[in-house]
DNA sequence: TCTGGGGTCCTAGGACCC
DNA sequence: TCTGGGGTCCTAGGACCC
């Protein structure tokens, strides 16, 4: 059995722990520019706030109604995710930490007597260690233990363990857009083949479905049948990719300003690498357009490269960004949003280290040009090698030298193509 | 006027090799 | 010179998740 751990309206629930005026109150939390609602109280849900909604649209609501809107503040959450997901291994030593506010526990050893009970104590330990209220749904495969988590949410229990009999009245019930897994363009498929409910995806035949939509789909198709399907995924993977994205306040056509956006961007997300001790084979940028706006001319595009060895310094993530922005850009769009995407990332330590004779010497030059360009104002570019590592840096010029500053080092790591 | 940000996985199709 | 099939690798794009 599996079950599935779901803090409710995660958000809000960690702004109530440090504000506990918040409690019993209808309470919003919103995006980033606090552009729309991404974590709503009960009471803010009952006043038809929905998933999603943009803030603009409820701002008179939430006046009237005296909704508390509040910024979001991703490093509280964090925190307070840390400390929920490290309590689970009280009761299972299977845990998934699947997103920031729901993990998996394999509950293989569990006599079948025993699960209520668990999830009762599972919900009552977190919320008194954490102040985070959980709801717990348990069942055969994490398709299903995901069902009853929904179920536990709705009918506010806590916990949920259904039967098989519950399971199949609960399918039955369940549009198969609300399945994990089933997202807009599957669910209009189905519904346009008559497939409109959990349970008639489950009777659906499986080849069928696997010639059509693929494996994932026909492993939910299993998954709703009780076959377990997904494995518990215990182990954090490595990252792949990490990105900086940001949507405008307003729509941008000047070439010059998208430019320094994706510059900036980059630059943030080449310290954050080197924050996480990661380096990327490769950049991506993309810029697109207002989706959401009918009249305009909509563009979506991306251009990846890859740079010769991995890489997370500043200079040169600029350098390639820069070059695949310039593809990338087309005259004559009103742009909405542009990111930054890092990808093939590996540890840095995996980087550094490697012996002087696999430096390509091309590559040496053109850092230098690099540093040159950009940092030329700090001084006179520099590159070392030494002990098998090349470090690049800058000599400061002689006007800015001062008892608190003089040669600025950068490592540079370097690693195989 | 104002509509998030950060991820993963799968697949089809092209390039290339034997 | 033309012909063919099978395998692998890579990438872009689409779909999904919270």
């Amino acid at each position: 059995m599996y079950a599935l751990v779901d803090c409710n309206c995660f958000f809000v629930s960690c702004e109530r722990v440090f504000n506990p005026r918040l409690k019993g109150k209808p309470v919003v939390v919103l995006s980033n520019n606090d552009g729309c609602a991404i974590s709503r109280s009960d009471e803010a849900k009952a006043l038809g706030i929905a998933m999603g909604a943009p803030y603009f649209k409820f701002r008179n609501l939430a006046r009237k109604n005296n909704i508390f809107c509040l910024s979001s503040n991703y490093e509280l959450y964090g925190d307070m995710s840390r400390r929920v997901m490290s309590m689970f291994d009280r009761w299972s030593p299977e845990v998934e930490v699947y997103s920031i506010d729901e993990a998996f526990l394999g509950l293989r050893n569990l006599p079948p007597e025993q699960l209520s009970e668990t999830a009762r104590d599972i919900c009552a330990t977190v919320k008194q260690w954490t102040g985070i209220p959980v709801s717990v749904g348990i069942g055969p495969t994490k398709t299903l233990a995901k069902v009853a988590n929904e179920t536990a949410k709705r009918e506010k229990i806590g916990g949920c363990v259904p039967s098989s009999s519950e399971i199949s009245s609960l399918l039955t019930a369940l549009p198969v857009e609300k399945i994990w897994g089933i997202g807009r363009n599957l669910s209009k498929w189905l519904h346009d083949r008559d497939i409109h409910t959990a349970l008639n995806l489950r009777d659906s035949d499986t080849r069928w479905i696997r010639k059509h939509l693929g494996v994932s789909v026909e492993r939910t198709v299993m998954e709703l049948r009780g076959t377990p399907c997904i494995p518990m995924d215990c182990h954090p993977k490595d990252q792949k990719a990490m990105v900086h994205a940001r949507s405008f306040g307003r729509r941008v056509e000047s070439r010059e300003e998208l430019r320094s956006a994706v510059a900036s961007y980059a630059e943030l997300v080449s310290a954050k690498l080197r924050r996480e001790g990661l380096a990327a084979g490769g950049v991506s940028v993309y810029l697109s357009t207002d989706f959401h706006s009918e009249q305009d001319a909509q563009y979506h595009g991306s251009e990846t490269l890859p740079f010769p060895v991995a890489t997370n310094f500043t200079p040169e993530v600029l350098e390639y960004a820069l070059k695949a922005f310039d593809k990338v850009f087309r005259r004559g769009f009103r742009y909405k949003k542009a990111g930054v995407l890092m990808l093939a990332l590996v540890p840095q330590t995996e980087v550094q280290g490697e012996l002087f004779d696999q430096v390509d010497r091309n590559k040496a030059a053109r850092l230098m040009s690099a540093l040159d360009g950009v940092h030329i104002r700090h001084g006179e570019p520099l590159l070392h090698f030494a002990a098998g590592n090349m470090t690049a840096g800058w000599k400061p010029r002689k006007e800015n030298r001062s008892p608190r500053y003089t040669t600025c080092w950068m490592e540079l790591p370097i690693a195989r193509a």
